[in-house]
This record gives C-alpha cells, sequence and structure tokens, in this order.
DNA sequence: TATGAATGAGTCTTCATTCAT
DNA sequence: TATGAATGAAGACTCATTCAT
C-alpha cells in the first residue's frame, strides 16, 4: 500500500493523487486504504519517511579514501547526487509539497540548519588552520554554499536541465573549496563535455 | 480585479485562493470574475507577469558606479535582493506554483537559461582575459553560481532564515567572485554582525 | 428551500433526511443547499426557529373570557394542544433530535425553566391568597406539573394515543387544579366519551 | 460482549457506538461480534432486555408497611425513581433510541399501556369506595398522572434538573393523590430544602 | 469459534463555472 | 457590463458487514 501511494505520488503528483487511485493501485477497495492511513497528508508523509530510511540504510562505509577537502566535498555532492537521483520523482513530489505545507516545510527547514551548522564548523576550523580565508563569515559562506550545491542538484535533476554529472560534479566542487580557499586540485585531464540528458 | 487578485494570492497562495474571494476582495459578484479571466491558472499568469513588468519598469538607470567584476556582482545581487524582497509574499507563491504548473516552470526555466549564459559569456570573458581560472567550465560555473545566489535569497526571504543582509550580501558576493578567482575587495571593516530576521 | 427541509424532515425524521433529498424537494441541485446552510444541523435548527416565530405570530389577542384559575388553565393547556398538533410532525422529529444534539437540549431546558419559574410563582401567589394548599413545595408542584401537561400531550400526539381531546384537556386541567387545592369547577354534563385517533 | 455492549452504549449513546469499539470494549475482534450478534439494534435491544431482567430480579419481597394510598403511592415512586437511578444511563440511551425506533417505541407504548391499566382499575375502585373524585375520568386520569411521574423523573435524571429526591418525591406523590381526591398525610416536619444535583 | 483485512455503499462537502436577468 | 443563484463534477471519509484463514 505504501509502495503504490509512492507510486501514485511518483506518478501524479501530490495535488492530483487521489485515494482512489491509491488503492487502485494497491489492487484494493478504497476503504482499505483509511485501515492503513487516516488522510492524504499522513500517507505523504509516510512515504516520505521510508524513503528517508532506505536511504540512511544503504549508506555505505564511510571508510573513503578520501584526504583531501577536495576530495572528500566530491565525494559528499556526488553521493547526495546519487541519492537524489535514485528518488528523483518522489524528490520533485517533496519539493513541491514542501512549497505549500508548512509540517513539510519546517521539517525540511531542520534538516538544512543542521547542514548547515556542520558546515560552518568545518570552515571556522579550516579558518583556524589557516587553510580556508579568514575574510569570510562562516555562517553565510556555509548557508550559501549549502543552497549552491542543493539547487544545482535540484536543477539538474528536477528541472531536467541537460548535465554531465562528471563535469558538473568536479565543478560545482572545485567553486565549493575555491571559494572557500581551500586547495584546487590540479585541473581535470581535457574530456570531451558531453552534456547528458536527465 | 488584478490587484485584488494579487492581494488574494498573496494572503492565501495559489491553492486555497477562491475565484469568490478574489472578486469579493475587487467588490464584485464572482459572476463578473469571468467576463475578466477565465480562470483562476489565467488570472495567476497575468498578475506575475504585471509584476514583472513593474519591475522592469522601476529598474533606474544603469549609471553605476561600480567598477571592479566584486562591486558589479554585489550591487546585481543587492539588486536582486531588493526587487524579491519587495515582492516577497508573491514570490513565495511563484515558487510553489512552479512546483506544479508545467507552463509556468517553462517559462522558469527560460528566464533561468537567460542568466546563465550571460553568465556563462562573462566568465569566458574573464578567463580570456586571464581573470578568472581557466580550470573551470564556464557553464557549469555559470549555472551553480546562480543557483547559490537564486536559491539563497530564497532561504532568507521566503524560507525566513534569520539575516543580516549586508553581510550576507557581501559573503555571498566574495564566495562569487572567490569561487571563479576574480580578484576579492580588502576586508570589510569589522561590524557587529547583527542578523536581521525577515 | 427552507419549506422543503421541513417537509423532508417531517417525512424522514431527522437522521434520514439526506442533503440531497432536501434539494430534490426544493427542486435544486445538492450543491444549491450549501449557499442557503452549512449543514443539515444548521437547517434543522432553522426550520426549528422559522416554526417558533409562526406560532407566536399567530397567537391571538389574549382578552380571554377565562374567569376561573381552572378555566385559565384549561385554555392554556388547549392552546398548547391545538398549537402542538398544527405541528405534530416537526414536534415529534424535534423530540427526537433533542434526546441527542446538546445544543437544543439546552434550549429546551431553558424553555422548560421559564415556564416552571412562571408557574412556581403564581403558586406562591395562590398559596398566599390561601387558594392553594400550604404543604405544597411551590417549585417541585410547578416543574411535576409541567411535566404532566408536557408528557400527556406528547403521548396522545407523537405516541398516538387514543383520546378525546374534550375530555383529555378536561381531565388534565381538573387534575391540575385539585393537585394544588384550587377550585374545581362543576362537573361537565355527562358525553359519550368517544376517544379520537391522531 | 453484553457487558461491553452496555458499556458503550452508555458512554456514546446509540448512534455513536460503532461496533468496534464494542468488540474493542470485550477485548475481541470484530467479526466475533457478529458470531453474538446481528447487528447494532439488535445488540441494543438484547441490553435492554437484559436491563429488565435485572431490574425485575432484584425487585424485593413486596411486603411493604404501606397502608394508605398515599404510601403505597409515595413507595412505588421511590422505587421507581431509585430503578432509573441506578440505570441512568442507560435510560437516557433508552428514551433517545425510542424515538426513532418503532420497535422500541412499540414496546414502550405496550409497557406504558399496562401501566395505565392497573393505574386506571385502581382509580375506578378508588372512586366505588368514595375515596376519589367521581368527577375525573379515570382513564384520561391515568395517563396523566402516569406521565407525571415518569417525565418528572426523566426530567430529573436525564435532563439533570437540580433536586432534593425526597422533597421532589413527596411533592410528586401528594399532587398524586391530591389530584385525585385521596386523602393527604400530614405536612412533612419543615427540613431544609436543599436541592440535590444528580 | 475467533480473527481482522478487505469491502463498498452511502453521504457530505467544496468550488469553479454557467447563465438568465 | 454586472449580478449572484444555480449547477454538478469531483473526492474525501465512515463504518457496518463479509469471509478466508
Amino acid at each position: 500500500m505504501l509502495a503504490a501511494a509512492r507510486r501514485v505520488f511518483e506518478r501524479d503528483g501530490f495535488l492530483d493523487a487521489r485515494i482512489t487511485d491509491i488503492s487502485a493501485e494497491a489492487n484494493m477497495a478504497h476503504g482499505t486504504f483509511y485501515k492503513y492511513f487516516d488522510s492524504k497528508e499522513q500517507v505523504f508523509m509516510e512515504v516520505i519517511e521510508r524513503s528517508q530510511e532506505e536511504l540512511f540504510a544503504e549508506r555505505p562505509s564511510r571508510q573513503s579514501a578520501a584526504e583531501t577537502p577536495f576530495e572528500r566535498i566530491l565525494e559528499t555532492n556526488r553521493a547526495y547526487y546519487e541519492a537524489y537521483r535514485r528518488n528523483r520523482a518522489l524528490n520533485k513530489v517533496l519539493e513541491a509539497v514542501a512549497t505549500f505545507d508548512d509540517t513539510l516545510r519546517q521539517q525540511r527547514v531542520v534538516i538544512r540548519r543542521r547542514y548547515v551548522d556542520r558546515t560552518e564548523k568545518a570552515i571556522r576550523r579550516w579558518q583556524a588552520e589557516g587553510l580556508a580565508s579568514p575574510h569570510l563569515d562562516p555562517h553565510y559562506a556555509a548557508s550559501s554554499l549549502g543552497s549552491m550545491v542543493d539547487r544545482t542538484i535540484y536543477v539538474w535533476l528536477v528541472l531536467g536541465e541537460d548535465h554531465d554529472p562528471d563535469v558538473g560534479l568536479d565543478t560545482l566542487s572545485r567553486l565549493w573549496v575555491r571559494a572557500l580557499g581551500l586547495p584546487e586540485p590540479d585541473p581535470v585531464p581535457p574530456r570531451r563535455k558531453r552534456r547528458r540528458s536527465t
């Protein structure tokens, strides 16, 4: 039933999803829906939760070989990109619902704050170590760089902007470290930039 | 009537706005609505259009004293911030509708592309002049930096994240130029960083 | 519409009345119902109110020739009986709804209290004048006699107990005055007691 | 199960009682309900029947010391009051259901008739003995006095009218005998009339 | 005998849209 | 051009009842 709901949300979006469709997708009578959920809002929340859980569950051993900050950033961005891509259809709906549902918006603000706080601390550390520019406000820098990654990937995967993930993520990560003043790696070997459609 | 529609959209959002409310706000019978518009979608489009026109209309003479790239970037970002802020309520709705209305989404993608193309050309120019790092892909850089500005301001003004616009915009613009390798200005004089709520 | 609602309530009772039926009875689409009323509860209240208003409106000049307490009581009881009878079908529904709707129950308790208070005062007056037995508690007497009249007429008109209203009301009123000790009139001339069905 | 049903009816009333709740209250699956009963109506009837049986079962030896009609009436009324009070919650529901369920209404009409008939005979006897006024119609008198007792106790116990049962029942019984002309006992010794809430 | 998942009839309610005046 | 009563499609939700296990 949860799986059916997810399929319908992915297919029709939140607003156009009807209880009847979800039930039908699960080969159930619509009354059955109410045995498991109270409303469309609730089932959506559960679908989202379940999706998050799966995401965390599959997160592999973190024993990465990343040595430099750039490598770690690139790796993080790529992981985010991949996770987002695997749930692209659902994420699209999620972004939409978050624009008009206060509960969900609040929830996302909290998640965002967590990410920003963590990044802010890292920036302070780098500044203390003389790795990052001391002229940048760590909080605003963390917030804006977070937005950059977040939105860039949204534009690629939800708005469907043409892109080659390798080049795109490399550039994105370079911008990230350069903006802070962290060391940038050697240029990537020249390659034919072939953008990839979604 | 158009003004009434705008007020209602700003107050209630798109989904919760009812034709009846718009008519009432305009002191009209709701039947009259259909003399002027065909549907809620259409009137929303017109409200948006009108808003854009006003935005362009008020854009003052561009005789700016900006000399350096940083100054120009900062000025542009500030102008964008101010314009966005003046129409915050409507922009919030606009972002929401764009997540589920294809026409609107398409339209925004086009606007975005224009901005990215312009920035991309500027980056190429800077690279040619030896001002910007040659190792960055101009297209992806333009796209990601655009997303950064765009989303940061959305987070501040729509999601309501605490911020001091002076510090925030300064940091945002610094990140922008630093990411490309453009010259960064001297550090801002120390100031009490007092974040401003929206 | 109100008239249609009344007909449907009278015909089907409150629980079995459907919005659709009311609308159909008024030759309207069911959506139209909501232009005038918010819910079944509300329309019922309005039907009841309207009925009460009509009742008060038709109350004729009170210039009665009643001289003795008995005559006044008899006249009052008869008037109540007639009014109740004219709205019998609606009253039946009203009694039913009052058993499960708190608003309505409260309202009826208030009306009852008003009646009891008035009667209680009359009894005190009669006691002071030496007309009524001094051994009776005026409050409880008023309450119980009120219940007697009330319920007796309900039993006749709603439960449909066979009765001849002339004999019945005469007896009822005799019991009323006798219970208090007020003077009773001469016996009614012998008549064939033919009970009347409702 | 029957006990559970009774508790649920008392708590929620008939209309708001759900089969599921009854089953849950009995720690049973709701499917099991249908092993024992066919419908909500039926289980309610059984609850009522059971309640009646208990009432009769507990009726103690009638060896009362009542000598005068007044004493017998008072004793009867008090017994009725007490029985009604012990089952107040259920009686409240019973009165409600009787307003819209024909079977139940019919049943109650029958019970009422039995009571009225018995009283009617008693009145005739008293009239023959010269104890009661010959000017009263025995049938209507019995009916109305029955209604008086019935309704008064309902008003006290179900509608929750403040009352002191001693004073109230004394007054009620006095009215009863006075209305018929039966001898009334000496006045009760003066007492503080303290009304008792239900 | 007990279970509880599944059913689906039955109603309410909203609101964009039409149209006679 | 303005009105607002009327429309009816669309969907949510409840809960008594069935039935395979």
